[in-house]
DNA sequence: GACTCCCGCCATCGT
DNA sequence: ACGATGGCGGGAGTC
């Protein structure tokens, strides 16, 4: 969303949520779970109240380390099959840099017995959208399992406790996160083959093995002009909270919503299209979505890619067949403007390869 | 009828 | 005490 516009910038490091909740025209309430999701991949950093450090995506690489490591230590990548691995609620930290599951707590594996220690505080924490997103990310980085569907992560996620109840809140949750992890197009959404249920795909950091910095620039430029566009959504979303709403205005409401968002889009279009041109000659052809193709531009080098991200290309070519128009998008739309944010890092990062995607 | 996910109440947390 | 956070799930749109 605009997000990625207003925080990007280079000279961006902190945000404030009423600033951004104002900025963009939406409830605070929304911010939080954005903010919390980033926060879990490593984007953003709680810094104190009502403030948060932009970390950039450069933070990304190094929290899906980690994760990965806790993933494996931890059961995460045990669940293929059909034995999950209940992850339980406990589990994790991450040292130094990932404050949301941190602490000190750990140490104390699974059982219910959390005794002295915190259980309200770490009740809460366990269940925080952060964590759920880092344990949702590490169900892609430990296991071999290509597609997910919020349903069975769910299921894993929740470990035992089939209640219907916490399972389809669980899932709403997970929608929440998938949706933001795919406006970062960290995931993708498909279906199973046969099945044609919805699934998720890990994209996650593919390209940056990137050795390029040439088209940072470009980038640079093209999130410039982008910023003043949503600003014009902040007055009748105000309106909106005034609570002597009624359906009609709502609904009105939502759809020039949706109207201002498209037009966001179709400006990005244009912006990107500089860049778009120059990985059409080197990727197969992909048709790109109303993202932009953070997943290729890896080809932009022409040169060939180290295997892994040769076979990444193979089922993205499947994947992107599947593409699916989103409708009702307000969030992953606004949250597109990421996907330029990521590119630029994945130039930046060039060289340092921190992560290669989990075959 | 299954999927999505918007919306905002209200428990908790932070100060 | 009070504002900042954010879990949670009803239920309204979308396929």
């Amino acid at each position: 969303m605009a997000f990625l516009s207003l925080y990007n910038q280079d000279n961006v490091e902190t945000i404030g949520l009423d600033d951004a909740a104002t900025r963009l025209g939406v409830e605070r309430r929304r911010i939080y779970d954005i903010v919390n999701v980033l926060e879990g991949v490593g984007v953003l950093a709680r810094k104190a109240k009502n403030r948060y450090s932009w970390k950039g995506f450069g933070g990304v690489p190094k929290t899906l380390q980690q994760l990965r490591e806790e993933g494996l230590r931890e059961n995460f990548n045990t669940f293929n099959g059909n034995n999950y691995v209940k992850v339980s609620d406990d589990d994790e930290d991450e040292k130094i840099s990932n404050p949301i599951t941190s602490q000190n707590d750990k140490l104390n594996p699974s059982s219910v017995a959390k005794s002295s220690t915190a259980s309200k505080t770490d009740n809460r924490k366990e269940k925080s959208l952060g964590l759920l997103t880092q344990n949702f990310v590490k169900l892609f980085l430990c296991s071999s399992v290509d597609l997910i569907s919020l349903e069975e992560a769910a299921k894993i996620l929740l470990g035992d406790a089939h209640d219907p109840s916490m399972m389809r809140t669980k899932v709403r949750r997970l929608y929440d996160i998938a949706n933001v992890l795919s406006s970062m197009n960290f995931i993708e959404k498909t279906h199973h083959p046969e099945t044609r249920k919805p699934a998720f795909r890990w994209l996650g950091t593919r390209g940056k093995s990137d050795n390029g910095s040439a088209n940072t620039s470009v980038l640079n430029e093209s999130k410039k002009r982008i910023f003043g566009t949503e600003i014009t959504n902040t007055s009748f979303k105000r309106t909106k909270v005034v609570s002597t709403i009624d359906e009609n205005s709502n609904q009105i409401q939502r759809r020039i919503c949706k109207l201002l968002v498209k037009c966001e889009d179709l400006e990005n279009e244009v912006d990107k299209s500089n860049f778009e041109q120059d990985l059409r000659h080197s990727s197969k052809n992909f048709q790109f979505g109303p993202f932009a193709p953070v997943t290729v531009h890896v080809s932009k080098f022409g040169a060939t890619q180290n295997s892994t991200v040769k076979q990444v290309h193979d089922w993205e070519c499947l994947a992107s067949s599947y593409r699916p128009q989103y409708h009702n998008q307000a969030l992953r739309d606004l949250f597109a403007h990421y996907v330029e944010a990521w590119k630029s890092w994945c130039s930046e990062v060039a060289g340092k390869n921190p992560i290669q995607l989990i075959s």
